[in-house]
DNA sequence: AAGTTTAATAACTATATAGTAGTCTAACCC
DNA sequence: GGGTTAGACTACTATATAGTTATTAAACTT
């Protein structure tokens, strides 16, 4: 079996670095990510947060955690998750400057739909003054 | 319906992050890119070094052109792929930093079936010296 | 104790896509 | 021209998994 040319890295590395990516390469987990980056939350209100359903998000925390990404902390009847490691958002921030002009469109379109709210629900919810970080996750300057 | 509370960051953007990172999410493209790194290759070259298929591999290949990963150039009867922006290897280097303790494993697993040919009782698990350039192993530091 | 609440789990459906086989096109060769 | 080769494309199958509904377990409340 004149078979596999020695591969430059073991494809065992290949797969690992895959499947991490592969966690990283769903909307609603970002979504949770970029939730939790205000600080630890517990499941319900992440539910909220998201809009996930609660089972599905459970499944989402759970992939999150053994990967390493989140941890866990159980507190009387609910669940509170925090971010393992803040280095994952290097990530994505090296992943905008990538995919920069796709990007740049949509947070201006984005900024568009939140300055002039022409109608659709009155958001102050949660508002945690987080939308301002918009900018520094998304466009222009990367640093 | 009171839908969709605002997230903090539009959701196009997520999905944009996502899918870019869907597409570093497979083990086979990520292999295309290990066997780019030195240098242009055509198709039945990368064939050839990367053991899939050539329809597979064609189709993978679009993928990641059309996410401006890669830069295909024809030349005669054949088609020469380029990594378009070095930079996806940080994500690599990034993402071997972030899984350094599976990684660690593998890569000594790695080390020992090379260096030892045959299979057999290997003895000893030397490769502890190798620890930290795991990280330089990955994205194809070979040759 | 019974009742509530929160989160995890099980079972299922629906969808996306990796891989494959076969076909088609275009550039080369004689 | 006819033949060859490289690579793209179409149609298909198989698999993985996101999301959903329903159930279960555990910590609380009274």
């Amino acid at each position: 079996m004149p078979k596999s040319v020695q591969p430059l890295v073991p494809i065992a590395v290949l797969e690992a670095v895959a499947d991490y990516f592969k966690i990283l390469s769903e909307t609603s987990r970002l979504h949770i990510l970029q939730c939790l980056r205000s600080g630890p939350m517990n499941v319900m209100e992440l539910c909220e947060a998201t809009e996930l359903g609660q089972a599905n998000l459970s499944k989402h925390l759970k992939v999150m955690t053994q990967a390493g990404i989140l941890t866990r902390q159980p507190k009387g009847t609910s669940a509170y998750y925090e971010i393992a490691d803040p280095l994952v958002f290097e990530f994505c921030e090296l992943a905008c400057g990538q995919i920069g002009d796709r990007l740049r469109q949509q947070a201006e379109k984005f900024l568009q739909a939140t300055t002039l709210q022409s109608n659709s629900s009155a958001p102050k919810k949660s508002a945690k003054s987080q939308k301002t970080k918009v900018k520094e996750q998304v466009p222009g300057s990367r640093h």
